[in-house]
DNA sequence: AGTCCACAGGAAGGGCAGGCGA
DNA sequence: TCGCCTGCCCTTCCTGTGGACT
């Protein structure tokens, strides 16, 4: 492209009006004014948090539902209100909210804590004190400034799987160590078997109450959608059916609301940068085919060297062999292709594990199999589609000199 | 029934980097 | 500056395991 027809597109793009009107409408982050389907929950978790403004300590809830089924949306709503009433009325009230799967914050009980003390206002160092002082602080801090504190701690499961449910023991205890504050909790979860695996005493006192977060049908999701893209995109640019086809493919997938709002904001993404004027059905069709590459293609190249070294051996001998492939067969390519590159290699055992990670990730999947006499191994499997082997595998040849 | 294979995966600890406080 | 603390990545050592084979 000359530079001449270079401007000639910008200069279009300017004087061509915008399918979109406000994109902000379609993010996670977006806090509509109301929320739709999600009275009762309101409601209950309202009525559970109200004794908070007459100094009462609430019960510690426990908030269960799968992914994009509203938890966060409705728990930050209720507190955000929460919050206004108590300050018109002179109560005080702290809410902290905690993403517990968020890499470098939740992942350690040192990393938690801190981050905890740094919402109220305390200076902690990303490493360096002992985690008993990092408790002393918190605590401290809790009992000289607040009376009543909610800590939300989103995506509780991943922080029990990280660090066990010690530390959530000592959370849900904390308000024997305070003198003035009390503290209550609200722990979110994805997962609605995991507190099977909790310690009983943890597991009693953290879901003193329960609220479950059923999945959105599709009817409700269209209900959401049509709110949505009402404030996000210009009046008119959508054709019918699409909103009725993102309801349909997210309700299948759990009623996942978040993933229904990606594929109308991806869809229209493709229509714009398409010079169309209107978002159709196949722009749907287009957004969840280019919602699946990315989200490989990122999970891969989003890996350090060695990780990434190790599902090149695995594409490499998934070509040559098909699905028959074991933990020795991948450590032994895997070797040779250090050799190859002039990489050190790490042991056997690191490469089982990074072998489950991979596994976590969803880009493979791996099942323990007995061979009998030839022995004990994992059967490896590979979770991505030809299209995008072909993109990694040139990604990673580059990366590599291969 | 006992043996044996090829690992899985737990536990412990080494080494390094980043950071604090005396 | 030094001792101490934490996180992270990794190795070493070890026990456990399911089923084919003898």
């Amino acid at each position: 492209m000359d530079q001449k027809s270079l401007q000639d597109m910008f200069s279009e793009y300017l004087e061509k009006t915008s399918i979109f009107k406000n994109k902000n409408a379609l993010s996670l982050q977006f806090q509509p004014e109301e929320i739709q389907h999600r009275q009762n929950q309101i409601n209950e978790l309202a009525g559970i948090l109200t004794p908070a403004l007459r100094q009462i300590n609430p019960s510690n809830i426990f908030i269960y539902g799968s992914v994009g089924t509203g938890k966060t949306l409705t728990v930050n709503h209720v507190a955000e209100e929460l919050q206004k009433t108590a300050q018109s009325h002179n109560v005080n009230i702290k809410l902290l909210y905690l993403n517990c799967k968020m890499k470098k914050v939740a992942d350690t009980e040192y990393r938690v804590l801190s981050q905890l003390a740094r919402e109220l206002g305390e200076t902690v160092p990303s490493t360096g004190l002992p985690t008993e002082d990092v408790y002393n602080r918190f605590f401290q801090k809790l009992d000289e400034e607040y009376s009543q504190i909610i800590i939300m701690l989103d995506e509780v499961d991943a922080l029990y799987k990280k660090i066990g449910d010690n530390f959530l023991y000592t959370l849900t205890r904390m308000n024997e160590q305070l003198v003035n504050a009390q503290v209550s909790m609200i722990g979110i979860s994805n997962d609605l078997n995991f507190t099977q695996y909790m310690d009983s005493r943890v597991k009693s006192s953290l879901s003193e109450e329960e609220i479950i977060f059923p999945p959105y049908n599709a009817f409700e999701l269209v209900d959401i959608l049509q709110e949505r893209a009402q404030l996000a995109f210009t009046e008119g640019v959508i054709q019918d059916g699409v909103i009725q086809m993102c309801a349909a493919v997210a309700a299948q997938d759990h009623g996942d609301a978040r993933r229904a709002l990606d594929l109308l904001k991806v869809a229209g993404e493709l229509a714009e940068r398409a010079q169309k004027e209107e978002i159709t059905t196949e722009d749907v069709e287009a957004a969840q085919e280019k919602i699946e590459k990315d989200k490989t293609f990122e999970a891969v190249t989003a890996q350090t060297k060695q990780k990434q070294l190790l599902v090149y051996a695995i594409l490499d001998l998934y070509q040559e062999y098909g699905t028959m492939l074991s933990t020795g067969d991948v450590y032994k390519k895997y070797t040779d292709l250090c050799k190859k590159t002039g990489m050190s290699h790490l042991t056997s055992r690191r490469v089982s594990d990074l072998i489950s990670e991979l596994d976590m990730l969803g880009i493979i999947t791996t099942s323990v199999i007995s061979k009998g006499r030839y022995g004990r191994t994992r059967h490896i499997t590979l979770n991505i589609s030809d299209e995008i082997v072909e993109k990694i595998e040139q990604h990673l040849k580059e990366r590599f000199y291969l």
